[in-house]
DNA sequence: TAGATATAAGACAAATTAAATCTTATTTAT
DNA sequence: ATAAATAAGATTTAATTTGTCTTATATCTA
């Protein structure tokens, strides 16, 4: 239950277009070296963000990717759904004719709460905010903004995660 | 991203125990059959729920599961984690080591709000409040108290997922 | 106490999914 | 034309999930 790879790396590089400006291009070498992502399988990724949409990719000698549209109106929600597809937190709700036995229908109401919340969390927050803060467990600064959106508890969780701090 | 079937299967033999009562004995077979899992299969579920404390595994001739709480006591995401582990969402949450890259993490404080916010969700349910419908799908009688702690468009997003309804 | 019946525990195998790599083809700048 | 870049998809590798099997142990009943 969680995030794959793939959708990780598509959020690395969203980012990393976002951060050198909407429309600018940048080579997927530089982006695959960036974001630490395998070259050919950020090539994977960067065609399905091209098919919605997000991306454009230029071809041949001097070819890259650029960003179609402001960082503003790309959703986190938006990036990631587009690599591991429509998020539905379980196969009963994803797949109805998976279930057949009525016991694990009475879950329904809750798992539909529970995707509706976590998609609607995910929608809020677009890549020009996601770019205000270099990293949320390092930068003393932090965006007031972002702060509203979210849990306010943040490093306190990342402390209790990880005690040692991150590490580059 | 989904719940795995394992954690399916718990919660559906958490729930036909609650349907029995607390503390009444039921055979491994007849949760099995009930419950639609391949018995093998249960078998270690049920001893990941008794590690838990959520049940009893009684051996020999006679012997079964029991439920040792009221279901009163006993939430969804309990039941859930017992089996699938804590709901972390995203690697570079739950294994800090594993994000090496500073614009990775500029998504954490994102990621610890919905991972709060799910997992909120699932406590809020315990196993009386599912137990009070047979299918949220199918029974025209919803239980109100249900009705207040959850996403009240359930319908609609049932219907729209699965049209022709569901199926035995 | 012996035999039957049930679960315990964990090894093992199959299936599925995710991640990464590789190859051939195509596109474009120079 | 050539070089440099991506396109597309086949293939491989790895990880995870799911399911099965075997041997051991416990308990009821006769």
């Amino acid at each position: 239950m969680r995030l794959t790879r793939a959708g990780e790396y598509a959020v690395r590089c969203v980012l990393y277009l976002s951060r050198q400006g909407e429309g600018v291009l940048v080579s997927r070498q530089e982006v695959a070296t960036a974001t630490d992502t395998p070259t050919h399988f950020l090539a994977k990724i960067a065609q399905q963000l091209a098919k919605a949409g997000i991306i454009e990719i230029v071809q041949g000698a001097k070819g890259g990717y650029r960003l179609l549209r402001p960082p503003t109106a790309i959703t986190l929600l938006e990036v990631i759904e587009t690599i591991i597809g429509e998020i539905f937190l379980n196969d009963c709700i994803a797949r109805p004719s998976s279930c057949r036995n009525s016991l694990a229908c009475t879950v329904h109401r809750v798992w539909l709460k529970a995707r509706e919340q976590l998609r609607a969390t995910l929608a809020s927050v677009n890549f020009a905010d996601l770019l205000a803060e270099e990293c949320c467990c390092l930068n003393p600064l932090l965006n007031p903004a972002l702060l509203n959106s979210v849990d306010d508890k943040c490093e306190d969780n990342i402390e209790k995660i990880n005690p040692r701090g991150r590490q580059r």
